[in-house]
DNA sequence: GAACGGCATTCGACATTGTCGAACGCTGGG
DNA sequence: CCCAGCGTTCGACAATGTCGAATGCCGTTC
């Protein structure tokens, strides 16, 4: 691409990688996945563990991130806006509702999850801020999906046997979406779980995020796999309530 | 330096300044303060946005940290072995001291948080993973200074008026936290708080983290300034449990 | 024990790219 | 209205990044 630094996009792919797979790549199988020459990513992979981005495992000589990403990573969270306003309204909307709150935004065709509140009791819960969930199958996704322009994802893994797939099934879901101004995902990411979500808009009403509650299916929905009314009604009170703080007037 | 790509480091540079300041910066300034001309500023940043790691701000046109490193920086959370090994023995450390614990390491010359629980109790308190706190100045930065080869750090800010600033009083403090195997602050870091903290060691010995709890100092001092010996041993032993799993052998 | 294949790393030639001076248009402040 | 400083674009050219060839190491196989 014109007017970009190639060395720099390559160094962000190699990153990219060794965030996307089991951990720890090789050098020859970073050079043959991104079709590059073995001493062209063996310095490029030197700079970057010199500037901290990337340690070499010193047994088996592979490479894996590095620590200085943590503290770049963080620093985002602590300067990004969506998150920084939906966190007032995050806390009550776990505390009203029972169930566990994400707030997430679109990076590489994915969700984002740039805030996490857990479920408010005492089950074993893992922090979910800095994952990337799909697009298709999350209640998150879904809200995001529908009022962008972009194309559907290509990639639609079927998480379950209830994970919408179809193009036409999808593209109608997200009219339903965009009609209701909220989505849900009945056990269509994980058996078991449901989740609700409504779009958080910035300033001018674009989405810029959604905000979401999930748990056990049997507490989202009722006997017909419905959500509860109730539940729908506080999470979108609580996103149009970020998107307020936003600037968003719509 | 010879051998390294020199557009990475200066990217990385760039990515630094934007996460160690206001949050946003202009492009004048980051090419002043890396003095650099302005079209090479604008090329990397060009770049760093197509990848996510930097973003432009619409009104103002100054940049900010993206997206994507935050998926970096807890991708490299996961594949962290002094935190994943950390984890098992941070939360029962919290249940018996009552206090909140930080397992840290070294990074760019001051201390890295690569977990932290939550003191056990109600009262408000912010997550610390990711940031970066003194090496002098904590109790966590004393135990790693104690056993690293590099010179003492060259800026040592009085936090409190307790914060030793001082060569020679640190240099003694630290011969000190190497007899004795742990480190304490009490009220240098922050008034009315005091940590203790033990080294982490991984295979072949080298002291690879620290590991410390942290709350107020009439909890963690006798009415005479003196870390109580219990709460002293336990954050000891836990180390020292943490060490073998990574396994160290002293 | 020897041979082999594949690894990470080094070296140096050279072609490509990244750098930067000059210029431009825009915007906010005086 | 004017001006200073901004972000951005363009194109020349020097510096750098790329990569083929080579090397030494290590684990595996015979």
């Amino acid at each position: 691409m014109p007017g970009t630094v190639q060395s720099i996009e390559r160094a962000a792919a190699i990153l990219r990688m060794l965030a996307g797979g089991p951990g720890k790549l090789s050098l020859a199988e970073i050079a043959r996945s991104l079709d590059l020459a073995k001493p062209t990513v063996h310095g490029i992979l030197r700079t970057l563990q010199g500037v901290g981005f990337v340690e070499q495992d010193r047994v088996s000589g592979h490479y894996q991130l590095g620590a200085a990403l943590l503290h770049l990573g963080t620093s985002y969270l602590d300067i990004n806006e969506l998150r920084s306003r939906s966190i007032n309204w995050a806390d009550p909307l776990a505390a009203r509702s029972g169930e566990a709150v994400r707030i997430g935004t679109v990076l590489e065709g994915r969700v984002l999850v740039v805030h996490h509140v857990f479920r408010p009791d005492d089950t074993f819960q893992t922090l979910d801020i800095g994952t990337l969930m799909p697009l298709h199958a999350t209640a998150l996704g879904k809200v995001l999906l529908a009022y962008r322009s972009a194309a559907l994802p290509p990639a639609r893994d079927p998480f379950t046997h209830r994970t919408l797939t179809g193009e036409r099934d999808l593209s109608a879901e997200l009219t339903h979406v965009r009609d209701a101004g909220w989505a849900a995902d009945i056990e269509e990411f994980t058996v078991g779980e449901a989740a609700i979500a409504a779009p958080i808009r910035g300033y001018g009403g674009l989405v810029v995020g959604a905000m979401g509650i999930s748990g056990l299916v049997e507490r989202i929905c009722d006997s017909r796999y419905r959500p509860h009314a109730r539940l729908v009604g506080i999470v979108r009170d609580a996103a149009r309530a970020v998107s307020r703080d936003l600037g968003a007037t719509r």
